[in-house]
DNA sequence: CAATCATATGAAAAATATATCATATATAAT
DNA sequence: ATTATATATGATATATTTTTCATATGATTG
């Protein structure tokens, strides 16, 4: 199955705490783990746990700074990958919504 | 969580036998049920059960035919999004496959 | 260098998703 | 109308993920 390769891409983006994150980032560009934590109300280790996931999709980018740890999103993919979500809603679920599962923004 | 509707829809592709039932779709066209079963080598009700999820995302379209029920892909969105993911890959993963753990196909 | 702050890690528990089984439904053929 | 074929559904079993907990690591400060 050749195409089994972008199972954890998909499944790495299809959590909402990882989700919440990486629109964290994209709205607040880079921030700290604490500051992500404050942010999304989980758990620190939540957060790591996660935050290591996005990266070894390379989702996010990270770069230490001090004891600090800043992640940033990896905008070249996520903007284009939300848009093309968006328009996807809005095409497909937009009177049928409960359909789809998908709640309009 | 404002964001939180993307959710369902990447948890929907994050799935092994689904993407191999959207890619076998996106490759040989339209197919009935029984074909994506011979195809997929998965069991008749875990198809089922599959198309139901990508169907409710409509990452699928249905036209039934007689008492076959012909399943084709939704290549308006699949497409691109299969598109942005090649360009992720050899993009951020060209010699640290391991890292993102997403294979070069 | 001991203490503290920021973050990461690994293992176990809890939650969720997936596969399986038994069966139902719908169309078609005899 | 009965039987066969194609597919769907719901409940439960199984597998996978996610959270949580305890603790480790690494940088900074006093």
């Amino acid at each position: 199955m050749i195409d089994s390769s972008y199972d954890r891409f998909f499944t790495t983006l299809g959590n909402k705490n990882r989700l919440a994150i990486i629109h964290y980032l994209a709205k607040y560009g880079p921030k700290n783990v604490s500051q992500i934590v404050d942010a999304t109300k989980l758990e620190q280790t939540a957060v790591s746990h996660n935050l290591k996931m996005l990266l070894s999709c390379q989702f996010v980018h990270l770069t230490p700074n001090g004891k600090r740890r800043v992640y940033s999103i990896n905008e070249e993919t996520i903007k284009p990958l939300l848009t093309l979500m968006d328009k996807h809603v809005s095409e497909f679920c937009k009177k049928t919504c409960d359909k789809c599962a998908v709640s309009i923004l």
